[in-house]
RNA sequence: CAAGUGAGCUAAACAGCCGCGGCGGCGCUGACGCGCCGGUGAGGAAAGUCCGAGCUUCGCAGGGCAGGGUGCCGGAGAAAUCCCGGUGGAGGCGACUCUAAGGAAAGUGCAACAGAAAUAAACCGCCGCGUUAUGCGGUAAGGAUGGAAAGGCGGGGCAAGAGCCCACCGGUCCCCGGGUAAUCGGGGACGCUAUGUAAACCCCACCCGAAGCAACACCGACAGGGGCAGCGAUUUGCCCGAUCCAUACCCCGAAGGGUGGCUUGAGCCGCGGGGAGACCCACGGCCUAGACAGAUGGCUGUUCAAGACAGAACUCGGCUUACCGGCUCAGUUGGGAA
RNA sequence: GCAUCCGUAGCUCAGCUGGAUAGAGCGUCAGACUCCGACUCUGAAGGCCGUGUGUUCGAAUCACAUCGGAUGCA
């Protein structure tokens, strides 16, 4: 399997906020947008406003859980952000789960099978 | 048994599958890398950044002023405002806890209201003289106000009083003794002038170059332009001194990636010894995160007391704050029984 | 990593330096005016001054600690 490639660089995540679409779905916003390589890149923004470091560091591990689960089945080339808004805070792994393959359902990011 | 005080320890555990960051080994590859195996991977506060250091850099760091810090004594330690022990003071029945604790006869400022008067004294009262009366003088013992009223209390003394005189207590100074010292105990001398505030300005003593791992060093890439003997630079401010100045320095622009720094260290654990303690010494053992958008997660099962506060980012020593509980030790007070 | 500032009435702020009465505007409530409402006028209520400890006779003010918030530089 192929290793998760991250998106790190701050101006690509302003393209995506600036260009990008976007689909909010439960405790989650997913920005997506084409890019130029043969495979996803991911960027997680958890903000201060979720809570303290401990707190942040768990919600980025579950929505990276989330994605790693559900990686295979997203179509390619493609760039996405996942901003945790501040409900993220209280959410386990299966609400992060279930928010993250909403978003990307209805962004058809993965087919609905 | 109940209440309370002080000190310390701990911070859920186990198994299976999938996944992540370093490290080591093996294999594949021209290389970047990839795969497999092994082992390792957050805290007592990692936090706040309130102190102190190591380390690194800065045209060398020199003086003065300003500014800041500290302020009983001794010790420990690399150092510190921390820590340990003690002295004085405050609180508590007590175990014990707290303590920015030099100087108010160097100077300045402030002290509302009340009160006659607030650093200076006569409102009432008391006494003397005089008077119809108003008054004049003496007096801080009494009244009243206040946080504070010219040391307190008793006696003598006096017209009434007053350290005016005396004893005791308090204060200051000296001597003797204990203690390394702060200081304590005893004795003597001095009638005693000195309200409080220095976490008001201040005075005295001692200390302080600055910046911080995004420091900094090396490599790679790159494109240059402007200023510069002065109103320049030399790391808080001001002045002086000294030093530096064209392959230097400053400003703007471009590029902003890699490696080191980066974990062996005032290190941790065990045992023994010294000390009242902080701590120190000897011996043996161990290597125990090192990322660079930043690694510890998910699912399933079992057990229990049902899991709090909380996530390393150069590293240590302290302090402070957050915290579900559990355990250990040593004192205290009250009650009961023997 | 370093540095600075701010917490006062429901809201926005004074007052702190230089210590003794906590005040202004908006809002709220009551009354007046009006047939009713708005505007206007009059009056009132509303504060443990973020928290704790200390200094002082006395603390919103001074000192220290702490909690929360905001900002700047690298």
């Amino acid at each position: 399997m192929k290793k998760t490639v991250s998106i790190k660089e701050n101006k690509d995540f302003k393209r995506l906020y600036y260009r990008g679409k976007s689909v909010a779905a439960g405790c989650l916003v997913v920005y997506y947008r084409q890019n130029p390589y043969p495979f996803c890149r991911l960027g997680l923004t958890v903000s201060a406003k979720v809570g303290k470091a401990v707190v942040r560091n768990r919600v980025r591990r579950l929505i990276r859980e989330s994605y790693r689960i559900m990686e295979d089945g997203v179509r390619k080339s493609m760039d996405i952000v996942v901003v945790a808004r501040s409900s993220a805070a209280a959410a386990d792994f299966r609400a992060v789960r279930a928010s993250l393959s909403e978003a990307f359902l209805r962004a058809g990011l993965i087919n609905g099978e």
